[in-house]
DNA sequence: CCTAAAGCTTGACGCAGCGTCAAGGTCAAG
DNA sequence: CTTGACCTTGACGCTGCGTCAAGCTTTAGG
């Protein structure tokens, strides 16, 4: 009238180490135990097992199961609970899934970017004109020093952040992102962060009390009309729409937060 | 130049911890390490390891992402490998979704018919003479035997599992749960391994050599038409149309497996 | 009756990714 | 010199078993 752990385990379609598994968490004890030790189940061994078994198949942890069965009519809370959570988890990997499709547009943008030799780093010639009209001509002798003073490595990592943000910004262009949205403005602060780096610039002297509030806020808004009249940048940008949201979300960042 | 495990801890949006479990495991090394044992880290570092956290907030596991990093332009293909693994994780929440319902509308069902008291069990008496016309009266009399000789837990189990059973068509009728699926046909076979456990009955004779195959499908598909002749099961399964899914099922599952 | 093959037992490590003490050096400030 | 903040290594905890490992028991076969 009674099964060993083997035969029950193949009864119920699971294995023998589960069933010790759950005596040893008291959550299926066996229905006999002989003097040997063997553990032997009887019918409502069986039925409560494939309960579990049917539980644990919906998702349930072990706790929860022991609860569920605990009390008798508590189980269709504990589904509805656990319902709810699943549906959590459902948008958790939606987002999730959207974000690596985002991440992969970018990083093919980046590709093209990095093969174009485009961002190259802080092409500091390229705009040399535009710096010393903007910010006068030891603004970019300093940057000039700076960048010439930084070794090979640092000088790659600086690249190297400057592509992952060139390329973040064309997958969010891509993308349709709004220049309000969350994602526009993670990255603004990014890049805000990022030209903080930059010695001799009113980004970088906001911290040291060198500048006020509102230079930094013209230079950064600045740099976004720049990045919008360059037509390499708006050409990666997906046009001058595309290239419109940066320069938007920076000025809205600068609003905000400048 | 470097910052300390604090320090980049909190630029990059994470714990010391975090930094030191990467560091064990190979996956971002520090920069330098003072003579003390302190773990200091540049910009490189700090590009990495936002790189990592990027990574780890798609879901990727530790030892993927030591692959992107190792190898260049290998970070499309996991991502994309990636991707694939995350549908599938879609789709295996969406059918947990799809049987926490369906359970739930059975324990719903399952409620109502222990109210009314219904399926209780096995009801011996109430089949007498159709049992009797169809298998002998000697067929009755056993089971009856049987069922008197049953402690009254094991009784209990039994009726519990009847219940299961009946809770579990409903909700599967209820659903529209075609007869040929999956879900339908496992219902069968638990039906056909309870009738299994009935002594006197062909289905149980079929595991110890005193009947032909034929008999037990004759038996199951039998009962099948009963369920379905029988208003009480039709009124609970959605009117005939329901239970016709019942009959259809069993018979089904006897014509490939009996 | 003896033996080999199953089957059973308890015990314990492994996995994924850190969180969370614990015990004890190090460093900057007062 | 002391306090407190920050650093180190070490190790357990969590989830649900899978997977040896060492050793006892039962069973089937010669």
């Amino acid at each position: 009238m009674d099964w060993s752990v083997q035969q029950i385990a193949k009864l119920a379609g699971t294995t023998s180490r589960t069933l010790r598994h759950y005596d040893d968490v008291g959550l299926l004890k066996p229905s006999r135990t002989g003097g040997n030790g063997y553990r032997y189940y009887d019918q409502a061994s069986l039925v409560q097992l494939q309960r579990i078994l049917l539980l644990r198949g919906l998702g349930l942890g072990l706790p929860a199961i022991a609860e569920v069965l605990g009390r008798e009519s508590d189980a269709e809370r504990a589904l509805s609970r656990h319902l709810d959570w699943l549906r959590q988890e459902q948008d958790r990997l939606a987002r999730q899934i959207a974000s690596v499709q985002h991440t992969i547009t970018a990083m093919k943008a980046g590709g093209k970017i990095m093969a174009e030799e485009m961002f190259d780093g802080f092409d500091h010639a390229r705009y040399k004109d535009e710096v010393e009209e903007r910010w006068g001509k030891d603004a970019y002798a300093t940057g000039n020093a700076w960048w010439n003073g930084m070794s090979a490595e640092q000088k790659a990592a600086w690249k190297q952040r400057a592509r992952q943000l060139g390329s973040d910004w064309i997958a969010a262009a891509q993308t349709g992102t709004a220049p309000d949205s969350t994602e526009a403005q993670d990255l603004a602060r990014r890049q805000v962060e990022w030209l903080t780096g930059i010695p001799g610039t009113p980004a970088a002297a906001s911290g040291t009390g060198g500048g006020t509030s509102s230079d930094v806020k013209g230079y950064v808004t600045g740099l976004g009309e720049m990045y919008v009249a360059d037509p390499r940048f708006a050409a990666n940008y997906g046009g001058e729409a595309g290239a419109a949201i940066v320069r938007d979300a920076l000025r809205i960042y600068a609003g905000k937060h400048l």
